[in-house]
DNA sequence: TCTTGACCTTCCCATCATGGGAAGGTCCAT
DNA sequence: ATGGACCTTCCCATGATGGGAAGGTCAAGA
């Protein structure tokens, strides 16, 4: 399989998976003689491995984690349970971050007539430059 | 105020002080005879402005709109309120997409052991690589 | 067999908001 | 006058992704 199938058998772009090689994520692709790169089940695997991965939000160097705890067939559970509870404990504080800038913009948007006249409680709000609660620290590598 | 008693007052690093400078976001600072960045009132407002806007998880784009709204006294509420409930929508969606990863990676977490064995349903799951729901469309430039 | 178009390759650049750091100039208090 | 705490500009990095150029390869049809 060369890299346009790959993609299409995988739903990663073509773009991605280079990148994916080239980062060393994935297995190594060999090359044609012509120096196009081969995919085999092996490495489809791991690209739809990846794939649902980021679509549950891990970051890269989490599934890096995840990719070589994979393959290790001797891996305790404990380890890969970790990772997704400290991705769950991440998701959550920016999910609760998240609402909390919601909350107070539907607030204030109530708050708000919405029509021709200037005053809006929305802009009196940025202007008071009220001290927000810490944002949340994050690893730096969520970033979607 | 030089751009160091202007960061200590409004929160804002001089580094993004700089930046908004840069991308003429704020007024554009006058400068002393030595080349200084002098700050008024006017603009230290400003800055607090971006700074409670960014708290509030707008972007950039979001923001510029906002001031020139801001500094507008004829402008229609409308638009403000606008600006915000997009905003919210958008906010709505990412909290929505995340809370799914989030209670997906609960369920997969709660069914596996954590122990010394390998046997893991988190891992089982990314292997089967399902084809997630679509990931909400939003605008690239809310990236925190 | 030749052409053509659809592939593939590498390489560079852009995103968005933010920080790090270097090299050099300025200000103020001792 | 000296030193340290500022300021200036400039360049680079982040993370995951896409865009696009320049050039090589492959396969199907003429």
């Amino acid at each position: 399989m060369n890299i346009g199938q790959a993609s299409k058998a995988t739903g990663v772009t073509a773009k991605m998976i280079r990148y994916y090689d080239e980062i060393d994520l994935v297995r190594p692709a060999s090359r044609t003689d012509s120096n196009y790169r081969e995919y085999d089940d092996r490495q489809i695997n791991e690209l739809r491995f990846i794939k649902r991965a980021r679509s549950l939000g891990f970051s890269m160097e989490e599934i890096t984690q995840l990719l070589s705890l994979w393959r290790d067939r001797a891996r305790p559970s404990r380890e890969v349970k970790a990772i997704a509870e400290r991705h769950v404990a991440d998701l959550d504080a920016r999910i609760a971050e998240m609402q909390a800038m919601a909350d107070t913009l539907r607030h204030l948007s109530h708050c708000c007539a919405g029509d021709d006249r200037p005053d809006c409680p929305i802009l009196a709000d940025l202007t008071e430059g009220k001290e927000p609660s810490d944002p949340v620290k994050r690893r730096p590598s969520f970033n979607r």
